[in-house]
DNA sequence: ATAGGGTTAG
């Protein structure tokens, strides 16, 4: 009896080692290796098996994660979590949702990490109306007290545009946190409602919560988006000096932002010569963006060649860039720019972008003539564009140029 | 014991 125990002490332990091993190389993005380990394993548990899901998941292997769900012999709560995971923050929602039916058809009942992760994916779609379902599912379920998904919760309604109803859930939440607080600041940040953000801010301090590195860069892009630059470059001051918080590269991003939508290029430059961290793509992509916005092709040749050096393949950069020289009349730096894209082999790759219509998630591309609807869809652009050169917006070229 | 999980610029 004692020689089986310790028999099957020594496989459960051979196991563990190799689970182990699994997801360290997983954690470390070495996902090949992490194949052989699984395939080299005799035996095999359900925490391998939801180890190995999750690293196909998290390299946007969703069909490989899928199969492996699929042929797994025994699910828990965690394998449908991180299949459900998988396909959120791949943007399958639709797949999500379906995991989300098809667990408590097999009597599993979700639990608040289920909810996060199928919201998340929600938010990041703007998938209302899967995300509302949810909402009622939530509330059925009695997990709605639950903070993680309460926050997520708040992120899907913000994200969707709806920042009333985001408002609502969190004033009805039985207790919230410091991450409620920074869903519901960058919630009105993002639909440009940067006063109230701000007056959130002070709400949360009342409140006794300290604010950390994620509030300010709500509270950054709040004032980026509303032109507040003073209230904006003393809020970024005001974070070392008042609190512990050290800036890191997204809070320079959104100051840059600021300082770029304003005109105020040189400054963004000095900032950014000026930072203690190196500077990352976003920071000069941020930048170049704004070099386009205030036609400045002097500040848009330095950025961009420091963009480029991130992210040498990138056609958008390039032809931002060579928008930029156009626009001033500069065709000799036009053409400068079409020899650095044919020498380093950029070229470019259609987009593809997704909406959701009834419950269900389409997906289209610029000029798709596979859309039935075309034709209509560019009727109403057209519309569209002449309402807003009415009332005096400048237009996109690209867009001028549709139907 | 090892697996999943909410907020973060453009």
């Amino acid at each position: 009896m004692s020689s089986q125990l310790r028999a099957v002490g020594c496989r459960g332990s051979l196991v563990f080692t190799q689970n182990l091993k699994l997801t360290q190389l997983a954690k470390s993005g070495r996902i090949e290796e992490a194949i052989g380990v699984f395939h080299g394993m005799t035996n095999r548990n359900t925490v391998t098996y939801n180890s190995m899901i999750s690293a196909y998941a998290k390299n946007g292997r969703v069909v490989e994660a899928r199969r492996l769900f699929d042929q797994m012999p025994y699910r828990n709560l965690v394998s449908w979590n991180t299949m459900i995971a998988g396909y959120s923050h791949n943007g399958c929602v639709a797949e999500a949702l379906q995991h989300f039916k098809m667990m408590r058809k097999e009597g599993k009942d979700p639990d608040w990490s289920t909810f996060a992760c199928a919201l998340s994916g929600c938010a990041n779609l703007a998938a209302l109306q899967v995300g509302t379902q949810l909402h009622n599912l939530l509330l059925k379920s009695g997990h709605i007290i639950d903070i993680f998904a309460g926050n997520a919760l708040i992120t899907m309604y913000a994200r969707c545009g709806r920042i009333l109803t985001a408002r609502q859930v969190f004033d009805e939440m039985v207790s919230v946190d410091l991450v409620s607080w920074n869903s519901l600041i960058a919630g009105h940040a993002l639909n440009g409602y940067a006063k109230a953000a701000i007056s959130i801010f002070q709400e949360m301090k009342k409140n006794g919560v300290a604010p950390d590195e994620v509030t300010f860069i709500g509270l950054l892009s709040a004032c980026s988006h509303a032109g507040m630059v003073d209230d904006g470059l003393e809020l970024f001051y005001s974070m070392s000096r008042d609190y512990p918080i050290t800036p890191v590269a997204e809070h320079y991003a959104c100051v840059v932002d600021l300082l770029g939508r304003a005109g105020r290029l040189g400054e963004a430059l000095k900032l950014v010569k000026g930072m203690p961290i190196k500077a990352n793509a976003g920071i000069w992509g941020s930048l170049l963006g704004a070099c386009r916005m205030h036609k400045n092709p002097e500040v848009a040749n330095v950025a961009a060649e420091k963009l480029f050096e991130f992210e040498p393949h990138t056609t958008s950069n390039y032809v931002l860039l060579s928008n930029i020289h156009a626009e001033a009349g500069s065709w000799g730096e036009v053409e400068r720019v079409r020899v650095l894209m044919k020498e380093r082999g950029v070229w470019k790759q259609p987009a593809r972008s997704w909406i959701e219509i009834k419950n269900e998630v389409r997906s289209f591309s610029s000029d798709d003539s596979t859309e039935p609807r075309a034709a209509e869809v560019f009727m109403v652009l057209r519309v569209l564009n002449a309402q807003m050169r009415n009332i005096g917006h400048m237009s996109d070229s690209s867009l001028l140029d549709c139907g």
